[in-house]
DNA sequence: CAGAAATCCAAAAACGTTTTTGTATTTCCT
DNA sequence: AGGAAATACAAAAACGTTTTTGGATTTCTG
């Protein structure tokens, strides 16, 4: 008995309106200029009017454009840096709205699961261009979309390269937190490495050990600790570190969470960091900033990286023949959990 | 002079591979009963071994049904709450893809560019339902899915609350806190407020007055400051309360970062937290407990909060017909930072 | 064994656009 | 003035499914 909810109003509705066939609703409603402007004023008042909305799907499917980007995330990325991703989506989908792009972003549950949603989407053509991170040096997804001459930009490098990126300068980051602690005077710094699987791990390390290399630091391996993404990661390896006898009086981590969780195990030791270990981090986390003591890291402006990134998607979607790539650089934010090592006999 | 990129399979290229109409490659494929067991697998292999998969606009411009639920967050939010709405989002997408449903996640810039995209979502047929949080008393985007009929689920309550909710116990939150620093010894305990235009600040403001009352302690509007989305809302929030010598021995915040940065502000004025002034925060953000000191702070499982929201819209989409509405309860996180009132003469 | 019911599949319509193709009418050029 | 070009619109095809309708064949029933 209740009121039968009205049909949605569509192309031909408002073609009937205005006395004008299909075709010219459609062509003026999108722009093309053989339409009068007489014309295309009186259509457009006309959809306004009827509240005339184009069906999705049927643009879709006639079309074949989705007018639409998708950015995956992966789902133990969202639980422990999901500051850095959403700062970049946030400039991402500043550029792409410009351009009357809508971004959507979908999740993948586990790292396998990753190429099957790259698949579904793609097959089932639900956008026009897909935008990812956490790349690896040899990443099936990135085989896959450029064998379907699929449109993407990736977070992150890989091996071969050859697509369009955008990344942090990680090997400078790896570098400078490196010849930073060398110049506080540390001898034995660890590094505390994200997961090796991603590219970036690579890039901190190479940076870390080249730093060591020209300071004639000799490069010990029980020095460098692979981390993984659970909330104790860092806190293993801190406690692997100490308990081993690898003695670091400094840490370089590849993220805040690692540091965070490091710091925690270093106190559980009783040693403090800044006064016992030095710590810097990387992405300035919010807690990076509220932790005790305040923690040295790396940050980034990362509206703009969002932004460059959706600039490079756009160039991609109109044919843009040219391949981008973009180093950005992060910038080193000294607050207090790095100083100099302590001495053996100091007051208390 | 590329190769041609090959059209993609569909439905009649499987039907023609094994000889059937694409009538019952279709029925075969969707779980339809009126198909031979060997018909259908004879089908879904062929669709396996061509790497058919059907067109998403096709199918949803035909059946009218997306298969998709969107979950709108708000820009402002995103930056600020974000360990929050992710880990609702987990929870739901977790039940949503059980049932073969897509969770997609769409950003609204502004407060006012919600209800737009909402219409846009609703008009376009994006979606089979709507998800979205930070409710308002009145809520125009309530109004208008309710008008249109449109499935949805939100994370709070509203004035009328005639739909599908899933909330926090605000109303709980505020006195539990509020209690508890009475409990301590406090009396001049202020509430700092997230901002007022969402329904959960009245009712965690309700319970904080509640308790007031049933302990005999007089209001003080004084005491009660709203706080916004800026990150330096809660110093601000603080400063005043202290400058204006409203003097308070304790505060509740609405949210962690309000917390935060009312300690800033405390610091700037030579005050520490939990000697000078208790602090009880809401959320539970990774900063809470990396904080100094430890932030008292209401935490919440997360996931178990999405996966009812996941089941509410599914009974929703499925044509359940009964009202679904759960009030779920945090727990009361007892870190460091809510003291007793400090002594007079207390030593150094 | 005749009729009814059940089973299984095919033909065709329908969804709402965009795009292609075609055709009047008008404007331009020499 | 006569033909070419430009302008402005309309008709119809096409996109790839799902759903409706119908019809053969087989199985059941009394």
């Amino acid at each position: 008995m209740t009121a039968h909810p009205q049909r949605k109003t569509n192309i031909r509705d408002v073609a009937a309106h205005v006395g004008m066939s299909v075709s010219t609703v459609s062509r003026a409603l999108n722009g093309y200029d053989d339409v009068n402007a007489d014309t295309r004023r009186k259509v457009q008042e006309a959809a306004e009017a009827l509240g005339y909305r184009a069906s999705f799907a049927a643009a879709t499917l006639r079309s074949n454009q989705t007018q639409t980007v998708t950015f995956m995330v992966s789902k133990p990325w969202t639980k422990f840096v999901d500051p850095f991703f959403l700062g970049i989506l946030d400039g991402v989908e500043m550029v792409l709205q410009a351009q009357g792009y809508d971004l959507q972003v979908v999740m993948a549950r586990e790292f396998d699961s990753e190429i099957d949603i790259i698949r579904r989407t793609v097959e089932r053509n639900r956008c026009d261009a897909l935008l990812f991170g956490r790349t690896r040096l040899d990443d099936e997804r990135i085989d896959y979309l450029q064998e379907r001459e699929f449109p993407f930009v990736t977070i992150g490098q890989t091996q071969r390269n050859d697509h369009d990126w955008i990344d942090r300068d990680h090997v400078k980051i790896g570098r400078t937190a490196t010849e930073r602690l060398i110049r506080l005077g540390h001898t034995r710094i660890a590094y505390l490495s994200t997961p090796y699987r991603y590219t970036y791990s690579h890039h901190n390390r190479a940076g870390y050990r080249a730093a060591l290399e020209e300071a004639g630091i000799e490069f010990d391996p029980a020095l460098e600790v692979e981390c993984f993404l659970s909330r104790n990661t860092g806190a293993d390896a801190m406690t692997r570190l100490i308990s081993s006898g690898a003695n670091p009086t400094a840490i370089f981590c590849g993220n805040d969470m690692i540091a965070m969780s490091a710091i925690e195990a270093m106190r559980s030791f009783g040693l403090e960091p800044a006064r016992d270990i030095a710590v810097i981090g990387c992405d300035d986390m919010p807690m990076a900033a509220a932790s005790q003591p305040p923690l040295t890291t790396f940050s980034q402006n990362l509206d703009a990286l969002g932004m460059r990134m959706g600039r490079m998607v756009l160039n991609r979607l109109n044919g843009g023949a040219d391949r981008l790539q973009d180093l950005v650089e992060a910038t080193l934010l000294v607050r207090e959990s790095d100083m100099p090592p302590a001495r053996r006999n100091r007051p208390c």
